[in-house]
DNA sequence: AGCATTTATTTGCATTTGCAAATAGATTGC
DNA sequence: GCAATCTATTTGCAAATGCAAATAAATGCT
């Protein structure tokens, strides 16, 4: 180990690492208890969120990649879990988008997750105050500001 | 929508965002400037750490499935980044065991790499002031031990 | 209106991933 | 000292992923 990197006070490496282990604790209790994959979870999540996403957006908020998601979309719409909907052509609609909705069964089912996945986030945050969480979260938005604007810039890039 | 779920001040929703934007644009940068894979920095960075790790060790501090990490370290090796070694038998030594460690090309192809990589970890960190880093980097430490304490917890349940 | 351009989503194909089974090598008990 | 057991790593196989190309549908230009 050499004294310019230390990769125990790495950001990218303590983000990764406490991010994939509450992922895979999770994942494996999602797939157990519903049968359904983390993936799943997210899209349902954020589905419920905000109804009626358009695939670009949802795999913005979901950072699942949109080729990945527009696939998980088909199994989870053979499972009755979401819907696609292409916009009928209305004035000022755009039929090229097609938004994704939660199903009847879709939406207990994440509700009934709910639950769960506030108790893996009360576990992770387990003995942090109150002070402290929000402090965390509020820097974990700010991370994902910064990195949004660097994203910015290299369009700019691109476009000049 | 509802109440009793916000998912944009929901942790691991926060964690993996900015964690995958982060990985992301690094990863573009990597393949274009140095044709490796983020997986394949990350095996590096923490063999640069402590060289000599076996693999189930590496595992853990990538976060990397083990499966993954063996191929993966396959093709490493293929490019001369890292090598396998089985140590000889000697006195207290384990032979089941595969160490890995950098080769001389592997080290310095590191070693180039560490700006970049602490130039992202800047940009990541834009604006904070030295306290926050700190604190956000403790905090995410704590995060980790916690998911590592339900883990034994588990662990504890599946031996009784 | 008709053709070229732009934007949204899906699909083809090769690679990566992850679980479970197989292998390789220690260790323990008899 | 050898059979049974345990641990570390690798491999088989099916599923998930990601880039690039293809399709579908708007919009802009003339």
């Amino acid at each position: 180990m050499s004294r310019d990197f230390d990769l125990k006070r790495y950001l990218p490496y303590l983000l990764n690492r406490s991010g994939t282990r509450i992922a895979d604790s999770f994942s494996v209790n999602l797939r157990n208890s519903y049968g359904i994959t983390l993936q799943m979870w997210r899209v349902m999540a954020a589905v419920h969120h905000q109804d009626g996403q358009r695939v670009g957006e949802l795999s913005g908020t979901t950072s699942i990649e949109i080729s990945t998601l527009s696939r998980l979309l088909t199994t989870m719409e053979a499972r009755g879990l979401v819907e696609r909907r292409r916009p009928s052509r209305q004035p000022g609609a755009d039929a090229r988008v097609v938004t994704i909705n939660l199903t009847k069964d879709g939406h207990s089912l994440t509700e009934a997750i709910i639950p769960l996945a506030l108790q893996y986030e009360e576990i992770a945050l387990d003995g942090l105050s109150e002070q402290e969480v929000a402090t965390l979260k509020h820097l974990l938005d700010r991370l994902f500001e910064n990195m949004a604007a660097l994203d910015e810039e290299d369009a700019q890039k691109l476009a000049s």
